[in-house]
DNA sequence: AATGAATGAGGCTTCATTCAT
DNA sequence: AATGAATGAAGCCTCATTCAT
């Protein structure tokens, strides 16, 4: 039992590839079936369509994300290290895994019907995680500044793992001197919280 | 004459918006010439090809942007003040630009064929402005390390234009107040070069 | 039941005709699914590209050519006899099938993807039955001599068929007579071989 | 005053090579203008359209053969070094101008507006030499009988250069051999002329 | 659970040709 | 003598999807 459900994994696998790979148009159904090696008619046994196929996708990578966030969260520490380490665990996550992130993080929305909003509630933990975690380090700031700073250290982040991940970042530049630059860029926006 | 080359700069503007609104494979010819209002083939009397065409716009968008930039150095003032202002242009120019901005800096590259190598030396003007300003506001730090830190800065300056324009940021968040806060991260995180 | 493979069928039966009408640019997938009563994409279930068609009816006219020659060859008779016989079995299958014949000996190969290399070694049997049989008829010549004087005699088959089916020899000659002039030159032919 | 219809002969140049290279389909008055160095339009002052263009060729081509075996027949000598040298030019012009002999005489014609009948009779002189030389050789034989053997022997000239031209003969065949020997065959051949 | 046949729309691109200049 | 702009048709091929089996 061990192909249980394998082709349905095999399928999103492939999706994935071919998404971050050839963008929205480039990953069709005939292709994935053709390096699957099942017919086309086949995916349509596990997925509605073609959009349904990526809002699982998107759902998958939301997963993962959170639940890397949630074993660094689980774990007792300083709450400044804390905060640095969850930076990290969003930048290696999207390192680790650049076609879920640009996925979840990238992709153009348009061509795709809607992703289904009660889907979103998830992706919305992973902002609240680290408004959280500011909001401890910094009490004397309001829940609202929280988030705004959440928001900003969440644009650095994104911001670098993004060029990153599309090459339009000097190739000179080394990998673990930029995570750290952007860890320490991160903390050091941690002041302008509530400042007067 | 107010018609001069008006064809081409209609495909141009249309494809622009397809570009955006439905990624690479969106963007076809066919819809180009149906909303221009001419046939598919008269496209290629201006374009040699699709790749050609969007190559155009980045470059249009590079242009742009660096004559924005351009300007505002131009200003004389207080280097941190200068810094400040050459942020707020950054920011300026993707919000005002949102396609511009999104062709040059999020489209995936891998279904187009390669952009032109001298033409990147253009892209790469923008980033050396930063980190010349970086390096006269802190004479200390290397040059190396002015560079660093101007990829971090802009890296912040991305993250927070991208997650804007793809709408993945709560829509409660007001872009002034987003904008400022940016920029202040951005002149926080000067601090952290060259520290020991 | 009749219907099995009807369209595949079909397909190749028009593509002959468009083939040797209108020669490789006129056989059009197009074409083929208008006349045929079906979409083009149809002929792709069966054919990957227009070249792997054309190739297909290249394989089938071989082998519909050597299948002639064989039964030709399997009856016992006199070698000379035998050799006029199988002359006239090569110049009656093109005339009998002129479409087939222009494919196979004289349509122009550039503009093809190139005819895999395999498929060539059947083309090359139906020369080898007249050297075969030449060698036997006179037996005091070289097999290299032989094979030199099938091709002569390959020759002058294909150039006769080749101007009859090109409509360049004059109208007002009786195929009938034609035909065993040939032959009858074919044979003279014989008299040149390993002459001191 | 050199470059008087310059422009003219490179057209026609380029479409003998683009013609035979790629077929009637492949020639395009965009790549022969764009080769030419002209635009398609220019093509138009020089020629009607297309087919009129090809049909220049063809008479270039026939008037071509036809003064080479006119310097031949001019030649005096005994009649049957003469037939054989007649033979060795038509094989020679072959292989000497693959593009104009394949457009003359393998060229299929149907997509192609017909050829102007009175252009025909040019391309008829060509046997006549052949008939003329062969009654010449065999008085004893009707002008008939002589006009047919002239097309059987024109039918093996040109399924040598035919096969050859169209690269359907083995590669390991010696050039100069195969001239040699189709001459000879064609010699035997008239020994069949008015046997009873 | 999976397939094979089929479709209609649309993808990029090139074609021969015309017309105004 | 030559061009630049434009067109309508057509080129090959791939798409997402459906339906009967």
């Amino acid at each position: 039992m061990a192909k249980f459900n394998n082709l349905r994994q095999q399928i999103l696998d492939e999706a994935r590839h071919l998404l971050v790979g050839e963008g929205y148009g480039g990953m069709s159904m005939r292709k994935i079936a053709h390096r699957v090696g099942c017919t086309p008619t086949s995916i349509y046994i596990y997925f509605q369509n073609k959009d349904q196929l990526i809002h699982t996708l998107i759902e998958e990578g939301m997963d993962n994300l959170h639940q890397d966030m949630m074993i660094c969260q689980s774990v007792e520490q300083e709450p400044l290290r804390q905060f640095e380490n969850l930076c990290r665990i969003f930048l290696e996550f999207g390192f680790a895994n650049p076609e879920y992130y640009l996925i979840m993080f990238q992709m153009p929305t348009e061509p795709m019907s809607p992703y289904p909003i009660e889907k979103y509630r998830k992706a919305r933990r992973n902002l609240k995680e680290f408004a959280t975690l500011i909001f401890e380090l910094r009490g004397d700031c309001s829940e609202e500044d929280a988030l705004l700073a959440a928001t900003s250290v969440w644009a650095l982040l994104h911001g670098s793992t993004s060029l990153f991940l599309t090459q339009r970042i000097d190739t000179s530049i080394d990998r673990e001197n930029f995570i750290s630059l952007t860890i320490n860029s991160a903390v050091s926006m941690l002041d302008i919280v509530s400042k007067p």
